[in-house]
RNA sequence: GCGAGAGUGGCGGAAUUGGUAGACGCGCUGGUCUUAGGAACCAGUAUCAUUGAUGUGUGGGUUCGAGUCCCUCCUCUCGCACCA
């Protein structure tokens, strides 16, 4: 070290990021592949939909991402960290409608874009394996697993009730119809029944349920929404025998122990025993009028408001089978069709809806629960009554607790035969049929004799048609295209329709972590041997927004494609973390607030490295991160300085003639009590923001402990042997600017060929404790002793203490509490 | 309404098991160097009173000791929302 180098004053991000990512890209740095001898990790973030320009959240998503697969990687593991693009939707056809361009061009160019985008940022992902789920030798293979399972008879087609906007001569999603109306050009949508393709899920329910309960690698919070989503819950099912008819009505409730107290029954508007009730009585007229308005109304509410509870007589009765009493059917507009059996006992004394409805119409109320020490009068009650209680006016129930006369009812009702237990769920089969254009055709043929006939898997994939002249006003853009509709028939050989519905792109995002695998196979969707190897994938990570939708879709593929034969594992996602929102201003940053910040302004201004530092600085990941172009700076000053130490450092040293012992000593705990620290907090949750904290500690006192020619620090081995684990530990989270500095210090190689520093706890031990002296719990002196002390001699020590004394005065010593190497508490 | 989570300085956030509240960073204040600095470095920074008191949303409780445990209430965020 006999020369001066000549490195820049400011550390300069520009050349050595690009420096960095031209020699991982021209090295393919990060291609991963199958290796038995070695400990596989697979590490995911949720891919992108290409819209056009990544956004924070990305930035975000796979900052995280990318810390986690560098830091396995230098634990030795064999990391497999893919990426690719949520290409399919909606988008991509309003915006080539706008530009005039095509969907594909549209979106393929956005992807060129935003991976660009992304090697800025210095992410290590094995870009040998990227595909995009536009891309047909991606959705051929999804074709290939949907006709297996309809083979299967996990797929279905049902006549439903959709969302149609007539302007726009197209279907819209739930979550495009705003207020009743359509998002484009506000006019009232009308429902309209369609023939569409259901996933069978619930084919799974239980398993999709019993499987969450073994998910300890997923927050809480998911699995409890996954949970109430699919909505089980336990009851009885029991038939009503309607006066004047052999039909029953057939309820479901969760209240068995309330039967006796039914004044009512209630039927949705779409019951189909309602239209038999009325026929030829005088209120059929009426009834159907109503039926026909409560119907229009449900379609007009928004989602928000609860309307008032309505109903209307029906003139006919039904028999409750427990105590033989007559009760009034009526049609209400609170009852769901969808749920249970459409069709509610109604026990106004202990269920609120039906005690609204009773005061409404001037039912009577019984109530037949009474909790302890009460009595429940119906002209008084103001609301229904629904705590568990004992029961009266319930025959030979009366008496028993209402809790344990549940499975009694439902037991009786089993042996009288007019009633079963029953398990009802919330969740209903995935209706998986889009009637857009830019999306996986669904490959199928209808045939006017044969019905409908998959296409055979010799020819797959079903293209979608080129011709560019797409527009998304059109519904059903696919059934204009003579070209494409017209086919024969598989099995026959006559002419045929194709199908003309395109997959729901959440059925793409269903398996693509699978086929990271395998991206290449080209004779099956999932090779055998290699999705063995790499799945499940052991950390996933995305936004809490997709805690149901893509989150149980994946599941129940993953079950799928397991009974299917692809797959041996039965859940997708060992691991999951969500991250929180990226925020500014207190607000979510979107265009129309105007506080949206872009990446690339800020790559362009501080590098990547800075960006990466301040978003997994700023918060933990779980929590939200409020932006701050202060921090960012603050991120930029600490990576400068630490430049700036190891420039200094790389000098000739200057050192005092005889290092400081204590110095020395000093720097060598707090670099091991970092080492474990960053460990910890990488390796137990993901606290980056803590694990920087400590590495910046760490820095304040390495820069501290700097010798010079008149003040002795720390020898230089330590210091250089300080700043080389410095340099790992910052590895993961900055990788340009480490792997840069680990050359500025003479060493030929890359940090990230280095294994993970290790601590030892020996070192990592104070010699010195500071112990708190409290009196009655209040801290009133701190003394420094040696780390072995004794309880004894702390009890002395602070018995002794001239502070403490000074509290202690002439009030007698009651007790005296000794914390092992913390504290003493001295009670008066 | 139901369910979950969270309330800590001016700000983002720290605080393994009940044991030094406010780590680390931002901001701010003062200083050094500078023609200048929005650069860098040094010192300070919970609040109020100038030796002490008070402080983790509110009020209570358990404890020698509570940000941490229990109860009450308030506020915010998210999810579900007529699910029988």
């Amino acid at each position: 070290m006999s020369t001066q180098n000549t490195y820049a004053s400011h550390y300069d991000f520009k050349q050595v990021e690009s420096k960095w990512q031209q020699r991982w890209e021209v090295n393919n740095a990060y291609q991963a592949s199958e290796d038995a001898d070695k400990e596989k990790y697979y590490v995911l973030e949720m891919f992108p939909y290409p819209s056009g320009r990544i956004h924070m959240g990305h930035v975000r998503n796979y900052s995280i991402g990318d810390v986690v697969a560098r830091y396995k990687r230098m634990r030795g593991f064999n990391v497999l960290h893919p990426m690719g693009w949520d290409a399919f939707g909606l988008p991509a056809e309003n915006a080539a409608q706008k530009h005039n361009t095509h969907p594909a061009k549209w979106t393929y160019e956005n992807i060129d874009y935003m991976r660009s985008q992304l090697k800025q940022l210095g992410l290590s992902y094995d870009w040998q394996r990227e595909f995009a789920t536009c891309d047909p030798d991606y959705y051929r293979w999804e074709q290939k697993i949907f006709i297996e399972m309809y083979e299967r008879g996990l797929v279905y087609q049902r006549v439903t009730t959709v969302n149609w906007c007539e302007t726009c001569q197209t279907v819209l999603a739930n979550e495009q119809v705003i207020d009743g109306a359509c998002w484009r050009c506000d006019e009232l949508v009308e429902p309209r029944n369609m023939n569409g393709w259901f996933f069978k899920i619930t084919h799974y329910t239980d398993e999709l349920l019993d499987d969450l309960q073994a998910l300890d690698g997923w927050p809480e919070k998911v699995v409890t929404m996954q949970n109430n989503w699919i909505g089980q819950s336990t009851g009885l099912t029991c038939d009503f025998k309607i006066e004047g008819s052999d039909e029953a009505i057939s309820i479901f409730t969760t209240r068995p122990d309330t039967i006796f107290g039914v004044t009512f029954m209630s039927l949705a508007a779409e019951h189909p025993l309602l239209e038999t009730l009325t026929q030829g009585t005088d209120r059929e007229a009426e009834v159907a009028d109503f039926i026909n308005a409560i119907i229009k109304e449900k379609q007009r509410q928004s989602i928000q408001e609860e309307p008032e509870k309505k109903g209307m007589f029906t003139g006919r009765y039904c028999v409750n089978p427990f105590n033989g009493e007559s009760v009034p059917i009526y049609v209400a507009n609170f009852v769901l069709m969808e749920y249970g059996t459409g069709a509610v006992m109604a026990v106004p004394a202990h269920d609120q809806r039906d005690f609204e409805f009773a005061r409404a119409y001037d039912l009577p109320i019984k109530p037949v629960v009474i909790p302890q020490g009460t009595t429940l009068d119906p002209e008084m009650m103001q609301e229904a009554s629904t705590i568990p209680g004992t029961l009266v006016n319930s025959g030979q129930f009366s008496g028993l607790d209402s809790i344990a006369a549940q499975s009694k009812i439902i037991n009786f009702a089993w042996k009288q035969g007019f009633g079963a237990p029953l398990t009802t769920y919330r969740l209903r089969d995935w209706g998986i049929s889009r009637q857009r254009y830019w999306g996986a055709p669904i490959p199928m043929v209808h045939c006017q004799d044969c019905g409908v006939v998959p296409v055979p898997l010799e020819q797959l994939p079903v293209l979608l048609p080129e011709d560019p002249d797409t527009s998304s006003d059109e519904c059903r853009p696919l059934s204009q295209r003579p070209d494409f509709v017209g086919t024969v028939c598989p099995a026959c050989s006559k002419e045929a329709r194709r199908e003309t519905d395109t997959m729901d792109t959440f059925v793409e995002s269903s398996w693509y972590f699978a086929r990271f695998a395998c991206p290449d196979s080209d004779d099956t969707p999932l090779d055998k041997d290699k999705s063995a190897y790499w799945l499940p994938v052991d950390q996933y990570i995305g936004g809490v927004e997709h805690a149901i939708l893509h989150l149980l879709y994946s599941r129940f593929f993953t079950k799928v494609l397991r009974d299917l034969g692809y797959l041996s594992i039965a859940e997708p996602f060992t691991n999951l973390l969500t991250q929180g929102m990226v925020i500014k201003d207190g607000a979510k940053m979107s265009k129309s607030k105007g506080n949206v910040v872009d990446p690339d302004l800020l790559i362009r201004q501080y590098g990547a490295d800075t960006v990466r530092l301040f978003s997994l600085f700023a918060a933990p990941p779980e929590r939200d991160l409020e932006w701050n172009a202060q921090g960012v700076e603050g991120a930029s000053r600490f990576l400068n300085r630490v430049y700036r130490l190891v420039k200094e450092f790389s000098n000739p040293y200057v050192v005092a003639p005889e290092p400081s012992a204590p110095e020395d000593t000093a720097l060598q705990r707090k670099l091991h009590q970092t080492i474990k620290k960053v460990t910890y907090d990488i390796e137990d949750d993901f606290h980056f923001n803590t694990a920087i904290s400590a590495v910046m500690e760490l820095f304040n006192t390495l820069s501290s402990s700097l010798g010079s020619a008149t003040r002795p620090g720390a020898a230089p081995d330590t210091v250089s042997g300080s700043i080389r684990t410095m340099l790992l530990l910052l590895y993961p989270m900055v990788p340009h600017f480490s792997s840069e500095l680990w050359q500025m210090m003479g060493f030929a190689d890359t940090p990230e060929e280095q294994v993970w520093p290790t601590y030892d706890d020996e070192k990592a031990k104070e010699e010195l404790l500071t112990i708190v002296l409290q009196v009655n719990g209040k801290v009133r002196s701190r003394i420094e002793v040696d780390a072995d002390v004794q309880d004894q001699q702390l009890r002395e020590l602070a018995l002794t203490d001239e502070k403490v004394l000074r509290f202690v005065d002439e009030k007698r010593v009651k007790k005296v509490i000794v914390v092992k190497k913390k504290l003493v508490n001295i009670v008066v």
